[in-house]
DNA sequence: TATGAATGAGCGTTCATTCAT
DNA sequence: AATGAATGAACGCTCATTCAT
């Protein structure tokens, strides 16, 4: 690929997700193309179809939060880990949009596009039970819901970080069982 | 307003609340006129843009929240009619997608409009502390998060029953504190 | 139908015929609306499609075609009366290009829309072939051939009359055997 | 001009033709370019529009005709000469539709581009003439008019061979006057 | 020179809203 | 008061043409 081409697909791809951000799925593609700087032509040269966009925009998230997962994986107390990784995609849908439909599509709709954000999540859980800090009658239905949940509310109703302490520290208590 | 008006007006509302259901925003004003037998121009008498139809129908719809909490607040167990209470709200929001926008404006958005949901829920949390159903700690805010949270991932990722029961039985452990 | 509805009904199929006649299949619906003195929604309310809105003048067109055949079947010399109606026809396809599409599709298009054209064109070809003004061994596919081909080029070439008539005399005389 | 530029010249007039004869003028230039295997701005450098590439088509289908004529000139039966020329040209109009243009802006749009067919084609009618096999009141306009005719209904309407035999007959027979 | 990425006017179509009937 | 025809801005998308690579 030119290399004026890849750095036009990564303006696109901001963009997008700020005007997706912005105005929820009604965005408008002439939008896009001029917080981007470019024609919409340009889009549509990588991006098929609207929807092709929106869809690369939750696969690029998708992998993302994989990559976070397994670092927290990786490193320090398993109760922790997953706490904070919760926290942190909270944190980052409240901003982006599309994070939350990332992870939205992820744990629910079959249907969805390529990677599967759900191994990267039940090792944390997995793990997090074995040391006795999540319940172990949690399944990753109910963790998958939460998290959805409380991204979309964040994202809806842009949750303080006050707000969201206190939200997730009673969500955090649930499931830990204490 | 005539009686014939009345009748619109009712019509109207039904209708559009069917139609905002299945489509969601983008739902048409032809449809929701053609849905409710009159013509396009009849909706614009009562209300005069699409947005003030939907905040008509979030109105109707804080309006029977406020009843149904006050008829729990009434009788029984006070923990039992705040749990009842939340899970009832997020059954309705599981199929009737304005119930949660309902909801959700409720709580946060400071623009909107109305009748205010919130002194009928506080009745319903402070009655569950004082029995010592609910943590003493626990707040309006995150409550409402909580609400609006299980409200809008239920209808968007339409939770059966199973996940349901599952996922408020996590919160409804933090907000018990046991 | 209301009768402003009815008004600009007529007003687009005038208007689209011409805007087709000047630029083809590739008019735009805007030139149409602009030259019809009305919105573009205004054509869409009466017709769903482009394609829609191009048959209707084509059905239209069909119908002036049956009646002219059938007045001229009625009256007078069995011979002159289908050279006369040919001469017509051609005669209009110099200006209007939709008629010679409304012929064209006449004979040969199986998938085509209602009017059937062939009836009222046959029953003057049999007539004449009576009458003895034209060869026996002359078919409704031969005919219609060359009236499609007329009009065709007539249309494509801004044929003017001492042209025609001298290019059609030709043909006449083919078909008569004189 | 480089022997490359020669071959791309050459490979992009066949496969615009190809594209022109299946899309008609809205192939899009993408497609011609695709087939020929070359860059679209390829295209560019030797035909500085669209309109231009489907000019230099057109000549080039000229000079064929004029080839075609020149060959039958030369030898045999004038008469047959003429008529074999024409339904010759009828035929290739039916697989190749810019054939049809080619030879429909040869007789009557002035504006039109270099070589001229007519000499060619008044030479094989002239004979024809001079043996008696045409009449002699027939001249170059309607001539041209009835191939063009001929050429037009046969490429829109895809007449068949039988169909194609028996129009030409009838149009023979007038040009023969017996 | 050849490429194909970029452009943006223009397309057919939809729909919230207005207003003649 | 009720209707639904009319409006036209805006949409997703295409493609002839230009120009950086």
């Amino acid at each position: 690929m030119r290399a004026d081409a890849q750095r036009n697909r990564a303006r696109v791809l901001e963009a997008a997700e700020v005007v997706l951000a912005r105005d929820g799925l009604s965005a408008s593609m002439r939008d896009i193309a001029d917080l981007a700087g470019v024609g919409v032509g340009t889009i549509y040269r990588q991006f098929p179809t609207k929807e092709a966009l929106y869809q690369a925009i939750v696969v690029d998230r998708k992998l993302r939060l994989i990559d976070r997962a397994g670092e927290l994986a990786g490193a320090g107390d398993p109760g922790e880990a997953l706490f904070t990784f919760f926290a942190a995609v909270v944190e980052d849908a409240t901003a982006k949009k599309v994070f939350t439909d990332a992870l939205t599509s992820a744990g629910i709709d079959a249907k969805e596009s390529a990677p599967d954000v759900r191994p990267a999540i039940e090792t944390l859980l997995t793990r997090a039970q074995e040391a006795g800090a999540v319940r172990r009658d949690v399944g990753m239905p109910e963790l998958l819901a939460l998290l959805a949940a409380a991204c979309l509310a964040a994202q809806h109703h842009r949750w303080d970080p006050d707000l969201r302490t206190k939200t997730l520290a009673v969500m955090f208590d649930g499931l830990s069982g204490r």
